[in-house]
RNA sequence: GAGGCUGUAGCUCAGUCGGCAGAGCAACGGACUUUUAAUCCGUAGGUCCUGGGUUCGAGUCCCAGCAGCCUCACCA
């Protein structure tokens, strides 16, 4: 490193500060980069220590000091809970004295600092919340006050102290002993405004999470949806089972796969698009109520609404039907919500409010079809002509592909949801069972919330014979790699075994989070959503 | 894949009609023992995304490229 300094650039004197800083943290004696530090306590476990402080008087008398509020007035002075008042003017009507509060040890990164003098303060942030620290010269002593020297702006860092408040009634650590922990040798962004460059959010996710505000909290949203549903579908008594994630044939869905190649077997494989067809396997193999939670790849555009590798959930139960899995999203998206701390099922989502308030309504796809065209959905020439009108390529396409290609252009974007959209045209659902009254239906709900499609379930087709037919039979006017009806004769083979009737479940995680945690792009809920490579 | 917008100091952003490259924060030096994006005084900091072109002169105009964002296409 020594040598790195005399290329030096004028550029580069924010880091020569901090490595010079850096060199005398390690000439007083400590490790720049830290050591093991027991036993400290998160700042929110810290501040919720704050009833234990007390005003202590000269004449030994103890006050509880009363609640503070959120807010301060222009001095800085904290307003009172009750609104009587700020904290300092309370102050000033008590006996002398001062306060006495909890010791607590803190481990944190510095997200700002003010010195005044021979006093320092500070606040510091761990991923439960951020406190102020108050060092002050004589307090401290000269050896810690020398390190407080070499504090700058994201570095990390310890304390023991005394939980107290000061005299604008702040909550603060007065710091008796600081440990450091690590130099953040790079400088952070801006203090106030964070990152806000979207291509440096993405691609240095860390200073993002660290400095821009509601980031680590929207993620750590995302990791307590995803145990929710866990936990929801283990107290539903399903199993979690992990699939291949290397596909032979990239079967259940309709998209392009990522194709890669094992160099031992000398065999192309797909990245899976879908988790499908191997859990329908499973219920042929007796696991009666699986799911598995996992990453799908597919090689398709990209949007605020597409990553190309995202995380799906597919759950089967079996002798259950697509209504049960109906209740069954209810019960996932309304336990998710719970889990995130909502108070309430009315989400904001921009402007708007999303009600997830459960039962969520529930639409036939052709009366919705009907609703929003004023044509006949069982009218084929109708569509046909309405679908021409709409400058959609009609010729040589099945009419069940003309009539859904008019739903997703007119009906699916006016779904404001949240909305389950039942009873799909059979001929564009190849893996779904035929209602027993209609066999041109099939038994399919997508569940659409804001025009975005959320969740999609089926009761499953466990006939082997019709299975191997419909993969056979390729729609008029799709290629192949635009079906979901790509042949998997193991998978055929898989159902001439008996597959119990079932109902099975896909919901697209990042757009549940998406929704729950109001954020329109899927790249605020993907930590490292794919970039292009940048050159230098 | 097409169109639009954006790219200037470590970060957040100004930059007029083409005429010496600007501010705030951060940094450095100084003052300050209860601050609140602390304040005050001073100093330093630039591949104006890249490459061409027009021009006496380009951050600014033109062309090409790169990257990001948005819309569309694609993608249930």
């Amino acid at each position: 490193m020594s040598e790195k300094q005399e290329n030096a650039t004028p550029g580069s004197s924010l880091e020569a500060a901090r490595r010079e800083k850096l060199r005398r943290i390690a000439e007083l004696g400590h490790d720049p980069w830290g050591q093991r530090f027991d036993h400290h306590q998160a700042i929110a476990d810290i501040i919720a220590r704050a009833g234990e402080i007390v005003y202590r008087t000269e004449d030994g008398q103890e006050i509880t000091p009363p609640a503070v509020g959120d807010s301060r007035d222009e001095q800085g002075a904290y307003l009172l809970a009750d609104g009587q008042g700020t904290f300092r003017e309370w102050l000033a009507k008590q006996p002398k004295g001062e306060f006495a509060g909890p010791k607590v040890r803190a481990a944190g990164r510095i997200m700002l600092q003010r010195p005044t003098g021979k006093l320092i303060f500070i606040n510091i942030r761990d991923w439960t919340g951020q406190i102020q620290l108050f060092i002050g010269k004589n307090q401290v002593g000269e050896d810690n006050w020398a390190l407080a020297q070499c504090f700058d702006l994201g570095d990390l860092i310890g304390v023991d102290g005394e939980l107290r408040r000061t005299k604008t009634g702040e909550l603060t650590i007065f710091a008796e002993k600081l440990y450091f922990h690590a130099k953040a040798i790079d400088p952070p962004p801006e203090k106030h405004h964070g990152l806000t460059d979207p291509e440096l959010r993405q691609r240095m996710r860390y200073l993002d999470l660290a400095y821009t505000e509601g980031v680590l909290e929207r993620f750590l949203a995302r990791t307590r949806i995803v145990q929710s549903i866990r936990k929801t579908l283990a107290d539903a008594g399903f199993v979690e089972i992990e699939g291949p994630t290397l596909h032979t044939i990239a079967g259940g869905a309709a998209a392009r796969p990522f194709i890669t190649h094992h160099n031992a077997l000398d065999m192309q494989l797909y990245l899976r698009i879908a988790l499908e067809l191997h859990l329908k396997r499973l219920l042929v193999g007796g696991i009666e109520r699986v799911y598995e939670l996992g990453r799908v790849y597919r090689n398709e555009g990209i949007s605020p609404r597409h990553n190309p590798e995202f995380t799906m959930l597919e759950v089967y139960q079996a002798y259950g039907d697509y209504r049960t899995m109906m209740d069954l999203t209810e019960q996932l998206v309304v336990n998710a919500i719970d889990a995130t701390g909502s108070p309430t099922r009315m989400l904001p989502w921009g402007d708007k409010t999303i009600d997830f308030t459960p039962p969520f309504a529930r639409r036939t796809y052709y009366e919705l079809f009907e609703e929003h065209t004023g044509v006949d959905p069982h009218d084929a020439d109708a569509v046909k002509a309405y679908a021409e009108k709409l400058g959609l390529e009609t010729a040589g396409k099945h009419p069940d592909v003309i009539r859904n290609e008019v739903f997703e252009e007119k009906v699916e974007d006016q779904l404001e949801g949240p909305v389950f959209v039942l009873d799909y045209p059979a001929g564009i659902c190849p893996l779904t069972k035929r209602k027993q009254s209609d066999p041109t239906i099939a038994e399919r709900f997508e569940l659409f919330v804001q025009g975005m499609e959320l969740a999609n379930a089926y009761t499953e087709l466990n006939d082997p014979d019709l299975q191997e037919e419909l993969f056979r039979t390729q729609l008029a006017g799709l290629k192949e790699e635009d079906s979901m009806a790509r042949m998997d004769h193991d998978f055929v083979k898989a159902l001439r075994q008996g597959m119990p009737p079932a109902g099975g479940l896909g919901i697209g995680i990042d757009r549940l989070v998406m929704l729950l945690t109001n954020s329109p792009s899927i790249r605020e809920v993907i930590l490292f959503p794919l970039l292009r490579e940048k050159s230098s």
